[in-house]
DNA sequence: TTTATAACCTACTAATCCGATAGGTTAATA
DNA sequence: TATTAACCTATCGGATTAGTAGGTTATAAA
């Protein structure tokens, strides 16, 4: 019985690699950070980048980073609705900073952009909901791991700012 | 233009969390780590607590961790042939450990389950894909973020293992 | 040897989200 | 007045998630 299981054991591990290696070729591969989220931070470092306040438009951002303008439209709008940028219209137009780059931190971005920092609902700061499965979030053997990749994670995320990221050439 | 902008930003910036509180009660809020996963982990954490190497079945995890069964049935499964779990069929079958608690980290499980840990695939050691859009990756601002968040999440996920998590109470 | 059990397998589905597209409106500049 | 660029609304295909349904195979007990 239990060489049988060792030999179960290691075909299934030969057949998983396969199906992992095919996955990883074939199929999409399953990404946390949207690329709302992402484009949205390429873009606050481009603007970033060029260091005058002078209103950047989107289409230059588009073409430089290789984003679909109407996407990046939504996306600009979005960041400022939430107070990441000003705009202008018009010709001569587009979004700039309205606050320093030292004082705009990634956790706060990607809030705004992705939604909860932490990979499950029920240990999130800002989008907390409880799981409908577990009665008890003491005794969950998920919660207090979570909590910890959460911490690790916000530690991170909080320390880079706008400034860090876009000094990076 | 400075007053405006800032009344524009004090105006969205209400309008937006009126916006996210909405989302936290009425929407779906997007998870990290998938309910797949989140089960696969609780039951292999029901088992490791058993402690003897008696057969588990499906059914008392189900009932137990509040978990379809027939979903659960798949996740198991699928833990089984990636070499966590040993089977037996009939009358007193189920699932048991084929390792030790202390052998098993969560990285290990993670992966199976869930695919890669880091954020973005350009950052992901074992499911590393190229962006379509990035001409190159030293260049990236989300990249060397994307890294940072990567290890520090790996260090907690690494250092974790199941007799960790299925020691709480 | 039959019967009950529990793992194993295949196929399908509703709901949801992502990333994008299309087409138009408003406001500011030249 | 014309052009520009932000702003707004609606829609869409493709993909994934979290199951459900219904069966087959292997094992243990009767």
């Amino acid at each position: 019985m239990v060489i049988s299981a060792d030999i179960g054991l290691f075909d299934f591990s030969v057949e998983n690699s396969i199906i992992n290696a095919k996955k990883s070729i074939f199929k999409y591969i399953r990404s946390m950070l949207s690329k709302k989220t992402k484009y949205g931070i390429k873009a606050l470092a481009f603007i970033a980048k060029k260091g005058d306040r002078k209103p950047v438009q989107t289409s230059e951002i588009s073409k430089s980073e290789n984003i679909s303008q109407k996407f990046l439209e939504s996306i600009l709008l979005e960041l400022r609705k939430s107070g990441f940028l000003g705009s202008k219209k018009g010709k001569g137009g587009g979004y700039y900073l309205i606050k320093e780059p030292e004082d705009i931190r990634m956790t706060s971005v990607i809030r705004v952009l992705e939604g909860p920092i932490a990979m499950v609902p029920c240990v999130s700061l800002n989008y907390y909901e409880k799981c409908d499965d577990c009665p008890s979030e003491e005794a969950c053997s998920v919660h207090s791991l979570m909590i910890q990749v959460r911490d690790s994670t916000l530690k991170v995320l909080g320390d880079n700012t706008l400034a860090d990221i876009s000094a990076k050439k």
